[in-house]
DNA sequence: AGCACGCCGACT
DNA sequence: GTCGGCGTGCTC
């Protein structure tokens, strides 16, 4: 009888491989365990079985696996079905989501380590420049990696040399694989077992009467043990007795001491949980109970409240209910930088009960609360993360929360899988069973859209929390205001007032410009040349501090130049603004306070951030500047103004969703104004003061917006009555590219009886040297998907068996936002 | 995604 | 003539 693993591998493959296992091992493994398996030449991967079973393959032999590596399934059935979903939904590669979906530390794959074979006498002279080379290396250091020999020699193909090397007996090659998650030990200690009598002390006293520090350290060891029941840690000893830990050691020399390890948890929260008593508003409290009834029709419930109407507790009074069920809670959120203001909250309430999942984590952290939600710890009953949580093994699901549910940060971008969080964590909930909360001040056009086509439940607050009135939007023109010479800088007159006033008070001021760096372009007044990246197609950026210009789509940057690369004239000019010409233009106006900056320049580093957050909360700053980062749910308590430096820049990007996040945008910076008893002020300037969107900003007008774009949506072919798949392709051959792209095209367009728009050049048509051509494709809503991405499949792999296409490289996006 | 194989241009 | 570049194909 023979015996079959059926598994995923971590590359971007779509099929499953088959490996022979044995009749034992068939007994073993389950679904959703890992193996160990060889693939290809020499490489080694971490696998995981999908299913086991006795059909052998007729078309080659299957390789054995090399070990299994887990006792029991670390991924569950339900996130099999889950990542198989996403696969077929996104259209990509099951491989793709198995490796976005799991912590590093479990996918170790082999690294081919290269080593001197030892008792062999070596000619030196028998070898060639490179052989030598590498062979002097390794005099050095006992084993060399890939990657060091290519550095070594620079030059990409390596094999050859180490090939000859190990033909004239000099090298082996080895296949490593590292166990690369690692337990944090805590070092513990005890009296030797000996001593545990009652006569011990006295005895022991008696030993040591002539080592005093080595007595000390024993007496407060009892000490210790007395006023606590709890393990006594080597380093809290030594601390204890201020003593060191060589002292120590000379004692458990003695077989005075012993010292254990005990395995420890990273993420560990310690500090009490106050369960004080959350008194919900009036209109708190008829949310909730609408959410609650919601919840007996409905799978899926909205909640549309107005900025600062106080979300946050009636997700924690419903996070409070559903732990009564004792089913896991999943709370998702945009962006990492706002968990610590939320974790900080919900821990108040839930205590220790509170795990948190995100990409600044690192392996071992994250390896950790994988398996506290897989063995369903109470540690991680609920769980706060940004969208990448969603892969997390819950055994019982009973609630998801998705957390400003509009923010575009939910879909990913690249690398495949290219999904949404939050309509990927609706079809979890619907494989667990569980409920589905979507929060936001500014709903999705399709999130609304589903609420009232009654697909979804509906529960709307309309006032702030505690009576605060919602901000006065003042709108102030820019032409006029140019025109009348009433501008410094980039202020208007009214927009300096405003802050003066507010500074005075003590108040502080949030200003907005949605573009990072100094100023956008460097052009030359003479002949108008403006520097371009060298491997894209855009000018590049001016960064003021740094005095260098920069690519932001490459990184590329050079120094500022002092003249024009182009006629030699040294008269340069800046053109347009941002962030930190903003920052400038302030000290100049108000040299008496305190200006901070946000953007994505100032926020590097693990805490940078919080570092921005706190100074400002902690009134530090008077006048913080930043980019979107500052729309993002933060909570400030003395800010009594916001100002938008220029709403026009992003009311007309190329995009069907400009003027949908132009007001999302404007209405979520706008609520950071006013929240506590003074109403807010903000203060928009715009060339454009009578634009729909700039006027529903003005007037809290989300219907008037929504009815407005729905319109547009229907008639240009949007979301949500379509749903758009983008096509990328890209090549390093314009030509090459412009052929295969236009092929592409007229296939699909001839097989595909829906709108097929392209091939489009887009405006940014070359990034890192590769030229950049889209497609998109327009399925309505009321027609089956399904059956057209099944054509689209199609088409792309005739697409790829041509051979002079083959080389283009092409990336699908499913609801490509 | 690797990694080997095979075909073609730049050197000894 | 050979070395080393990259395009092509396959991996259970």
């Amino acid at each position: 009888m023979l015996f079959f693993a059926e598994v995923i591998l971590p590359l971007s493959l779509a099929k499953t491989f088959t490996y022979s296992i044995s009749e034992a091992e068939y007994h073993y493994i389950k679904k959703g365990m890992r193996v160990a398996v060889p693939f290809g030449k020499s490489k080694v991967y971490t696998a995981l079985v999908v299913e086991t079973h006795q059909n052998q393959p007729t078309l080659y032999d299957a390789k054995e696996i090399h070990q299994i590596l887990d006792e029991f399934p670390i991924v569950t059935e339900i996130q099999i079905a889950h990542w198989q979903w996403i696969a077929s939904y996104y259209m990509c590669a099951i491989g793709d989501v198995y490796r976005g979906a799991m912590p590093s530390a479990l996918l170790l794959e082999s690294e081919t380590v290269i080593s001197q074979k030892t008792d062999v006498l070596v000619d030196e002279r028998g070898l060639s420049d490179d052989e030598f080379l590498v062979y002097q290396a390794l005099q050095q250091q006992s084993s060399l990696k890939v990657q060091d020999v290519i550095l070594i020699l620079n030059k990409k193909n390596i094999f050859p040399v180490i090939q000859k090397l190990i033909d004239k007996n000099i090298l082996v090659l080895q296949e490593e694989v590292l166990e690369s998650y690692k337990p944090k030990l805590v070092r513990y200690i005890r009296l030797h077992s000996k001593y545990e009598s009652n006569e011990g002390l006295a005895v022991l006293l008696e030993t040591l009467k002539n080592a005093s520090k080595q007595k000390e350290i024993v007496l407060r060891y009892f000490q210790l043990n007395a006023s606590s029941k709890e393990p006594i840690t080597v380093k809290k000893l030594v601390e204890a007795a201020g003593s060191t830990s060589a002292i120590v050691k000379a004692l458990i020399e003695k077989e005075i001491f012993e010292d254990y390890y005990i395995q420890e948890d990273r993420v560990n929260f310690t500090g009490n949980s106050s369960r004080k008593e959350l008194h919900l508003s009036g209109a708190q409290q008829n949310a909730f109970s609408e959410i609650k009834d919601s919840f007996n029709q409905k799978e899926v419930c909205l909640l549309h409240g107005v900025t600062s109407s106080g979300k946050t507790e009636i997700y924690i009074r419903l996070i409070e209910e559903h732990l009564l069920t004792g089913k896991q809670v999943l709370y998702l959120l945009p962006e990492i930088a706002l968990t610590t203001q939320l974790v900080g909250r919900l821990r108040a309430y839930f205590g220790n009960k509170v795990a948190v999942f995100h990409s600044k984590y690192n392996n071992n952290e994250r390896v950790e609360v994988w398996n506290q939600v897989l063995q369903y710890s109470e540690k991680a009953q609920i769980v706060i993360g940004a969208r990448s949580a969603l892969f997390l093994p819950f055994a019982d699901l009973g609630f998801v929360i998705v957390d400003e549910e509009h923010e575009q940060t939910f879909k990913q971008v690249d690398p495949a899988p290219r999904y949404h969080a939050r309509d990927a964590a609706v079809v979890l909930a619907n494989f667990h069973k569980a409920k589905v909360l979507l929060g936001s001040a500014t709903p999705s056009i399709e999130t609304y859209f589903n609420a009232k086509s009654d697909k979804y439940g509906l529960v709307e607050i309309k006032e702030r929390f505690g009576n605060v009135k919602m901000p006065n939007i003042e709108l102030v023109d820019l032409k006029d205001k140019y025109f009348r010479k009433k501008m410094k800088g980039h202020f208007s007159d009214v927009l300096i007032e405003g802050i003066t006033n507010a500074v005075a008070l003590g108040e502080q001021v949030i200003l907005f410009q949605n573009r990072r760096g100094y100023s956008p372009v460097v052009e030359c007044m003479t002949c108008g040349h403006v520097p371009h990246c060298q491997q894209c197609d855009v000018s590049l950026t001016y960064h003021k501090h740094k005095n260098q210009l920069r690519c932001h789509y490459c990184g590329y940057s050079i120094a500022k130049p002092t003249h024009c690369h182009s006629c030699s004239s040294v008269d340069l000019a800046t053109k347009g603004f941002g962030t930190e010409q903003i920052q400038q233009e302030l000290t100049i106006i108000f040299p008496d306070y305190k200006i901070g900056r946000m953007d994505q320049d100032t926020t590097r580093g693990k805490f940078g951030f919080e570092k921005i957050i706190d100074n400002f909360k902690n009134k530090e700053v008077d006048i913080l500047v930043g980019t979107q980062m500052l729309a993002k749910g933060l909570d400030f308590d003395n800010v009594s103004l916001v100002g938008i430096m220029n709403a026009d820049n992003m009311l007309y990007h190329p995009d069907f969703r400009a003027f949908e996040r132009s007001f999302q945008m404007m209405t979520q910076v706008s609520g950071r104004s006013g929240r506590s008893e003074k109403q807010g002020k903000v203060i928009i300037q715009t060339y454009n003061p009578e634009h729909n969107t700039i006027q529903q900003v003005t007037n809290n007008d989300y219907i008037g917006m929504y009815n407005e774009q729905l319109y547009d949506r229907q008639i240009y072919k949007y979301p949500p009555y379509f749903r758009i798949i983008k096509i990328t392709l890209k090549h390093r051959d314009f030509d090459k590219l412009k052929e295969g792209a236009l092929w592409l095209y007229q296939v699909m367009s001839q097989n595909l009886n829906i709108p097929v728009l392209g091939p489009e050049e887009p405006a940014i048509n070359r990034i890192r040297n590769e030229y950049i051509r889209t497609i998109v494709i327009k399925i309505p809503t009321n027609i089956s998907i399904g059956s057209n991405k099944n054509i689209i499949q199609k088409i792309l792999n005739s697409f790829d068996s041509v051979a002079q296409y083959r080389a283009i490289k092409v990336a699908i996006n499913v609801d490509f936002y």
